[in-house]
DNA sequence: CAATCCTTTCGATCTGACCTGAAAGGATCG
DNA sequence: CGATCCTTTCAGGTCAGATCGAAAGGATTG
């Protein structure tokens, strides 16, 4: 295959997975995930063990970790034992999926703390006085603000992914519309 | 000061730290972060030393890092010549902030790398026929629906963050009518 | 200008996440 | 059933990045 061609794909993977870095996935699962996002036919273990220079075992965690996020899937070859891998190819798909693991496992643990903490200080609300109630409320209201910037960012994501892909020109549109 | 308030400070502030190291900001960074968000006035050093028991080395740092970010800002007291740190407590105006420099120190790189990758391989578009030529379009085309994608991202949230607090019912219903 | 008070820097240390590779585990084949 | 082929696990090793704290730097004061 064309040497461009090569260098090219090492490129966007090697850079995916310095994003991936930077957003806390790890670097090799990043990689991974870049490698089969960019490979028209699944690839098994070995393949991408020698593409990436990565061992057994650690591409082994990885690709589950992949396969458990729905970021990739197992594929089973006709006539062959070995387990393959294929990439989710849309892209809207893939950050719908991302989104909705993140939040799910990021966002909503966060909100339901705030509800807790606010809980929490619910009896302070009533019986304070003065300056010191004055200053629970605020701060009461400070972490209302924050539920609902993020629930808000909830609804709003939803949307966007629901629109998606199909009406991509017509949101595009639409935003620049609004701006 | 209330015992509950207290320990419902303690409780965000750590969920908080742990959310940031969740997306690839230090720990301790995020629960300054916190602090000074749920501060009903100005710190100084020590009081976050104190507070989150962390070395003045490293309160140092992050406090200069969230300064950088735009994050917290310098107050000077007067009459006092300690510097202390205030919060942004805008949330929409801190996640505009956070987004903004992401996006500059993230997300602008990855769509010049996909665009440098696509040139990469612009000769063997024209130069390859048959299966070959099929592979490297295929590639192709997988970038470009990324880089499309970033690209409609980042026009949402100029378009989202604009809008912001005041016209968010607005937009949401805009939004819903594409759906 | 010496003293005081803060802030920042920086080399040493530490920590936790990531990775490796050998060994165990399972499935499928003849 | 034994052999073969893959996958998964796990006990350690490695390393980048986070943290510490002492020392240097800088500003303000009397």
């Amino acid at each position: 295959m064309s040497a461009l061609y090569e260098q090219s794909r090492q490129l966007f993977i090697q850079r995916w997975g310095e994003m991936g870095a930077n957003w806390g996935i790890s670097r090799t699962m990043a990689e991974i995930h870049a490698l089969l996002f960019v490979s028209p036919e699944p690839l098994c273990t070995d393949d991408v063990m020698a593409q990436l220079q990565v061992s057994r075992g650690n591409t082994s965690m990885n690709l589950r970790q992949l396969v458990n996020w729905g970021l990739i899937s197992r594929v089973h070859l006709p006539g062959d034992r070995k387990e393959y891998f294929a990439g989710e190819n849309d892209v809207w798909q893939m950050f719908e999926t991302i989104t909705r693991e993140r939040r799910r496992r990021e966002v909503e643990p966060i909100i339901e703390t705030i509800e807790r903490c606010q809980s929490m200080v619910r009896d302070d609300l009533k019986r304070l006085r003065g300056a010191e109630r004055h200053q629970v409320q605020e701060y009461n209201r400070r972490l209302t603000e924050m539920a609902d910037f993020l629930n808000v960012m909830n609804t709003l994501f939803n949307v966007v992914m629901k629109a998606g892909h199909k009406n991509l020109a017509r949101l595009t549109k639409a935003l620049a519309r609004l701006m």
